[in-house]
DNA sequence: TATTGTTATACTCTATAACTATA
DNA sequence: TATAGTTATAGAGTATAACAATA
């Protein structure tokens, strides 16, 4: 599993997104946040959202962003307002303190980048992030796939 | 969570290490192979090594590494031998039709490297491979952490 | 007493299904 | 009938604990 594949492309990958993920997920910790609840917390603070439209650009099921909205309201982060308009719809907004936390924990994450990136010399450190970003942007090989709205589970069981 | 940021260097890594995960699985699952089986089965031929040492060097745990082990030996692509020297110990082999599983799951797998790094110019391709390279290796700023041999769970917890 | 591997089990995470309320 | 969100629950994956055999 090595000579034979060249670069392994996927252990190289798997292996810095894991341990960058580690790394963030410490750091937001110590905020009592995980990264799931920063992501949410992020765009709860950038505009009135709903539910689906944050699970959908998180790429959560919406069940996963009940579970992480009660999460942040039970912090006193985060809360629901029914819409006015469509009465079925809830809309996310974040608490002074929901704010004055992402506040701290944007800087924590940025610090871990900086740190991170800030190892490389820039010429390195700006080719690494352009060549991750030909990989996953529209057009590059790893372009997100439109098809599949939904991944699938394995097709053999049930 | 984004201008505010420069770079998100968790996003990026997480997409890209995601993607190419979801496409070897999808191509090793035509041959009935799970990513970890084919690491298991690549280090299990690579020499006799006892199911230890492979769960070590796969990062797996001792009880996921029976388990992972069980499909093998229920797919007839790996065997355990009891070890003569010390008769706690399984040497895990492949069969043969392991090995020619296992060639051709790499030549699967070589298939995916090369047509997503293919994708990139050779000189981007290099400054990628070299920068995640750079990033992880002994001395780089996401190095695998000495201390901590077991990642611990939640502190709150039991 | 310590270690290898096994079994049984519990926990975590996430998604499916069924439901409520609105539209 | 369709949709947003909720609840309950089931599934996959993985780890902890207790155990057997051996050192």
């Amino acid at each position: 599993m090595d000579a034979d594949l060249g670069p392994d492309l996927g252990l190289l990958l798997g292996t810095a997104a894991e341990r960058i993920q580690v790394r963030l997920g410490r750091a937001l910790a110590e905020l009592d946040l995980t990264a799931r609840q920063f992501c949410v917390l992020a765009q709860a603070a950038d505009g009135d959202r709903t539910q689906g439209q944050i699970a959908e650009f998180s790429l959560l099921d919406k069940t996963t962003m009940v579970v992480t909205l009660d999460a942040l309201e039970a912090a006193g982060l985060a809360g629901r307002t029914p819409c006015s308009r469509d009465r079925r719809v809830r809309l996310v907004h974040t608490t002074e303190e929901g704010d004055r936390v992402l506040e701290k924990a944007t800087s924590v994450v940025r610090a871990v980048y900086d740190e991170v990136l800030g190892a490389l010399p820039a010429a390195q450190r700006d080719a690494l992030v352009e060549g991750l970003g030909a990989l996953i942007d529209v057009g590059g090989p790893l372009q997100a796939t439109p098809a599949e709205p939904r991944p699938r589970r394995s097709s053999r069981s049930r």
